[in-house]
RNA sequence: GCGGGCGUAGCCAAGUGGUUAAGGCAGCGGAUUGUGAUUCCGCCAUUCGGGGGUUCAAUUCCCCUCGCUCGCCCCA
């Protein structure tokens, strides 16, 4: 027969790494608990439609990579590929806008089908974060802040934040005609993929990495000339934020992102320590979402982080520094058919009073389950045997500090669980 | 979707056109039926990702396929 295996590109996250991810989590939510936001939780599942529509038809991403199928009822859905739409369907169908601006944010897996690589898989991790209601340019900074920060907190070292305006959807669209007519006159001199992208999405052209595209581009109109005025004074307010809150960002003129969504400022997060995938974690404003998912004119503006890049970025840090999977307060041997109830009552009595406990269950030699003890790395083992369970009462002796002295051994009233969780604490 | 590299046990890994496919780690059992270092002994791949072909004989050569991996595209 032949041997079941997970889909390609989806990966379990086993034991030896999963203490890691809940570290990520725990401390991405500490961030979040001190800005203010809000978790909320979407189904991994979405209409087609709504990717179809909120990030772009002409997009790769909805061009391609998305996992979509029929479902009983004949209705068209889409596995998730990216969390904002969803964010803001939600925030539309449950009227949370007209509760205010929301600062939100989530965390979850994504679905694309693309070809498995470093740092990118089928099924990913992303956290996120969507300020919805917010067009100060502040907000850009504070968010754009508050991914910094945790990558820091966390010992993230060697980032770069890139930093570019896309404009309004008016310089937008005025910058796109600009370089369709430049780049039409040179159509010749485009490699492939972008001579396809002039018709279809042709900002895109701007972060070619193909060098003869690059050279040509060094003539063309720039995007930044095309921004309006109030663009630019915009743009010019948040660098200033930037700068006051001591973030050190490069102004990358190509850097252009692939969702249809954004404007004005876009920014990823990048690493030279990741392969091809650079981006950690990348955003930017979507001004004109929430209106083109059907609800009134809201100013928004989110990023997000890829779990996975992040933690191969964490594992080439310190690997001291990295949270681990905790070892029980307390291990429990015991041999003989009195004893073996006796220590089953006891784990389960500590553990009510809250210690964590392993239960050895292998009957075996004491030798052996004392071997397992000292691999569990129990800071403590309790010991009942045949005459323990005659007198009732159990030994504890250290296993970390304090071992091998035997006046640094307890014995205890098996009974006494109060007295036990105080020697143990 | 396209290109490069790679598939021998849970992990690392040697190997050869020819009887039983090294070794190490981990695991399990025992030496030690009441005590955790170390050491010692034993067990742990009817099989070399899968299928087909060549051959007297294939893990080894050929083809296909699947998977992993790196890159292109694109993105987190």
């Amino acid at each position: 027969m032949e041997k079941l295996q997970s889909l390609r590109g989806m990966v379990d996250l086993l034991p030896a790494s999963t203490p890691l991810w809940q570290g990520v989590e725990a401390s991405a939510r500490e961030h979040f608990r001190r800005a203010g936001l809000a978790e909320i939780r979407t189904p991994v599942m979405e209409v087609t439609e709504l990717f179809a529509r909120g990030i772009g038809e002409a997009t790769d991403v909805v061009g391609k990579e998305m996992y979509t199928f029929l479902d009983r009822g004949e209705r068209r859905c889409t596995l998730r590929p990216e969390g904002t739409a969803s964010v803001v369907r939600a925030a539309l169908q449950h009227g949370l806008l007209s509760q205010g601006p929301q600062r939100l944010w989530y965390g979850g897996p994504m679905f694309r089908y693309e070809r498995p690589q470093a740092g990118r898989q089928r099924q990913f991790h992303q956290i996120g974060v969507e300020f919805l209601g917010f067009a100060d340019p502040r907000s850009d900074a504070e968010v754009i802040a508050l991914a910094w920060d945790l990558l820091a907190d966390l010992g993230v070292r060697g980032l770069a934040l890139e930093l570019n305006s896309l404009g309004s959807a008016e310089d937008r669209a005025r910058y796109r005609q600009e370089l369709v007519t430049f780049l039409e006159a040179r159509r010749d001199q485009l490699d492939p993929d972008s001579q396809a992208r002039l018709a279809t999405n042709p900002l895109r052209i701007l972060d070619s990495k193909d060098a003869g595209t690059q050279a040509l581009l060094a003539g063309a109109p720039t995007l930044a000339a095309a921004l309006g005025a109030e663009s630019r004074e915009r743009f010019q307010l948040v660098q200033e934020s930037l700068t006051a809150l001591g973030l050190p960002f490069q102004l990358n003129p190509r850097l252009v992102r692939g969702l249809d969504y954004y404007s004005h400022t876009a920014f990823e997060i990048t690493s030279d320590q990741l392969g091809a995938q650079a981006t950690v974690c990348g955003g930017g404003r979507y001004d004109s979402l929430v209106e083109q998912l059907g609800g009134a004119p809201t100013a928004a503006i989110g990023w997000a982080l890829g779990m996975e890049r992040l933690l191969v970025l964490l594992a080439q840090g310190d690997p001291a520094a990295l949270p681990t999977a905790p070892a029980p307060d307390l291990y429990v041997v015991s041999r003989g058919e009195r004893a073996e109830p006796l220590a089953l009552v006891l784990a389960r009595g500590l553990r009510q009073r809250g210690l964590s406990v392993e239960l050895d269950l292998s009957a075996s030699a004491f030798t052996k389950q004392f071997k397992r003890a000292d691999r569990s790395g129990a800071r403590w083992v309790a010991v009942i045997g045949e005459g323990e369970a005659e007198s009732g009462v159990v030994l504890l002796r250290p296993l970390r500090e304090g071992t091998g002295d035997p006046a640094r051994e307890l014995r205890l009233a098996v009974k006494d669980l109060d007295g036990l969780r105080l020697r143990l604490g």
